[in-house]
DNA sequence: GACGACAATCGTGTATACACGATGAGGACC
DNA sequence: GGTCCTCATCGTGTATACACGATTGTCGTC
């Protein structure tokens, strides 16, 4: 199983991205440790790669460092969790609007078969594949607005949310699975005002269905932590 | 001269302050060299430490490292800098109309202070103090929002605006003083809407004193490479 | 005298070594 | 029998060692 490629000079993004790929398909749960030895035999390389990559991931929100020396995926808190979402809300209403302005049909058509794919995933009951083409019509969205500085800020802000949404959803709230159509709809008729609102919706419905408020954290070891 | 405390564990920190310090107060030209060794030895520090503090910087993006091997302090391209700004616009007019919503008596005096300080400095010809200044005002604004996620990109972009800035300023263009003190007054009467439109309307002048079109780079080597 | 090839040197990329701090187990004392 | 202290072990933080690639200086040749 162990993905030892030749350890390229990109073994550090190879690293990330696997993590980054756990932590989206819920393999990898907030608070789980990652262990610099282990990891790098797994992958093939020594302490000093992962040791990068793991400092990475703490940048971009997903891993936390400094939790008493060693590494865990992040677990934020809630009130983390409402900062990522209002930021989120900004950027990605802004990098929506900027899409509009320069998208073209090809694009357009690409989106709505993402757009489609999800919604078919989810009515046959495949969450993971619903949930996997969800991010890509985010990300695909955040490169479509043609500024690389608001497309990473805009993925990093939606890989946060995941870890969120895997931390705080709430059971059996549905997917609301129009939103998406409706956004690509704003954006082929061009009307980038309609479309970032929508978008901003969008945002604050995805955070309205956490349980933010009264559970501060449905945790680890932290629940018995009772001393 | 050497700032060689006893490296406590914000031995790194101390590094990339010192950097981006240097970096704002133009002492270190964008496409220098930092080699790890001498900022080792400077610091007190092994390469380890030095290495980390430099792929920080490259994160953040003010240094550039898969530079042919050699990390340089960042040299953005025009279309780098135009979406640099653009990011800025974005967030920083929100992080302002946050900051509106919450900000108290004390903390809009504290921005008044830093406001006249820098116009004085200006009037003064004290073009050091008063750019120091500029940067501690956006950096306030910042941290007022509310939000430690928009606050960091805000630095983020300030910092590397003020790269930009060094990169391609255009000489003998004056700097537009009354722009802090409206945005003040917008905040103090707690027009989010106007303080927001304010803050678009200053980054768009701070990047229109830019000379991006024309002139490619006042670069370094790139100059000489007219083969 | 100039150009090209080779060799030495310098600096980075990666791995490993060493030491400290934290954590858990075992034992002794209450 | 329970609790607290001590010691061993594990994992991280930092420094150093090793090797590759690049750059520069020098020498030989044209």
């Amino acid at each position: 199983m162990a993905a030892r490629r030749q350890a390229a000079g990109g073994a550090e993004a190879r690293i990330c991205d696997a993590i980054r790929a756990s932590i989206l398909a819920r393999r990898l749960a907030p608070g789980t440790k990652l262990q610099e030895l282990a990891l790098g035999r797994f992958f093939g390389v020594s302490r000093t790669i992962v040791r990068q990559a793991l400092r990475r991931l703490d940048h971009e929100g997903i891993v936390s460092l400094r939790e008493k020396r060693v590494a865990v995926v992040a677990r934020p808190s809630a009130a983390d969790v409402r900062h990522t979402f209002a930021a989120r809300r900004v950027i990605e209403a802004a990098t929506v609007e900027a899409a509009v302005a320069r998208i073209d049909k090809a694009s357009i058509a690409a989106l709505r078969r993402v757009v489609r794919d999800e919604n078919a995933a989810y009515a046959r009951g495949d969450r993971g594949a619903g949930l996997e083409r969800s991010l890509a019509f985010h990300h695909r969205l955040a490169d479509l607005c043609g500024n690389p500085v608001l497309a990473r800020y805009a993925r990093e802000l939606v890989l946060q949310s995941s870890l969120a949404i895997a931390l705080y959803e709430r059971s059996g709230v549905a997917h609301a699975r129009a939103d998406h159509d409706a956004l690509v709809d704003a954006i082929a008729r061009r009307d980038a005002r309609r479309a970032g609102r929508l978008m901003a919706a969008h945002v604050d419905e995805l955070e309205s269905r956490l349980a933010l408020d009264g559970a501060p954290a449905p945790s680890l070891d932290e629940i018995f932590a009772d001393r």
